[in-house]
DNA sequence: ACTCTATGTTATATATTTTTTACATGATGT
DNA sequence: ACATCATGTAAAAAATATATAACATAGAGT
């Protein structure tokens, strides 16, 4: 369970994207609701794969949506 | 194998960096130079963690450092 | 020819992420 | 009160990333 040192505005940029919701999300990147949910409580770091795709969909680069807190 | 769509410039990097190699590198940042090797062929995509911490080495962000093929 | 060093590569094991399924709660609407 | 929707959470299985160990090759230097 080694929660990690990145942080994200996942949820920021959901908000301002209409409120959009944690399964539209996952829905848009073929990711499930429950594995958004553990991303932006930070519980474990994605795939940079899945980071990019993230990123795409609020149209930010993935340094705007994930910092590290090293 | 799913082959990752991700690309990377750490080959060059290394270079720039006075010719790092693969084990430095990966010593660095506590990865072996198989998983170095492997990620610079795009074999797999790193963790989003990894990812920064690469980055972090050469002082470049993560955008500078990888690049996706949506 | 021999010895290093850096890299490629493979097979197996371990760790971590992601999915799937399920149940719970608070908010909202009827 | 009831239904619906978004979210939290958790356990087990599946997928993927990473480690470890081993063997191979090509280049540089002696």
């Amino acid at each position: 369970m080694a929660s990690t040192r990145i942080v994200n505005n996942i949820r920021t940029l959901r908000f301002l994207a209409g409120e959009m919701t944690q399964a539209d999300l996952g829905a848009r990147i073929g990711m499930t609701r429950q594995t958004i949910a553990a991303i932006e409580a930070g519980k474990y770091s994605p795939t940079l794969e899945a980071a990019f795709r993230i990123a795409q969909v609020f149209g930010k680069t993935l340094d705007e949506v994930f910092q590290w807190e090293g």
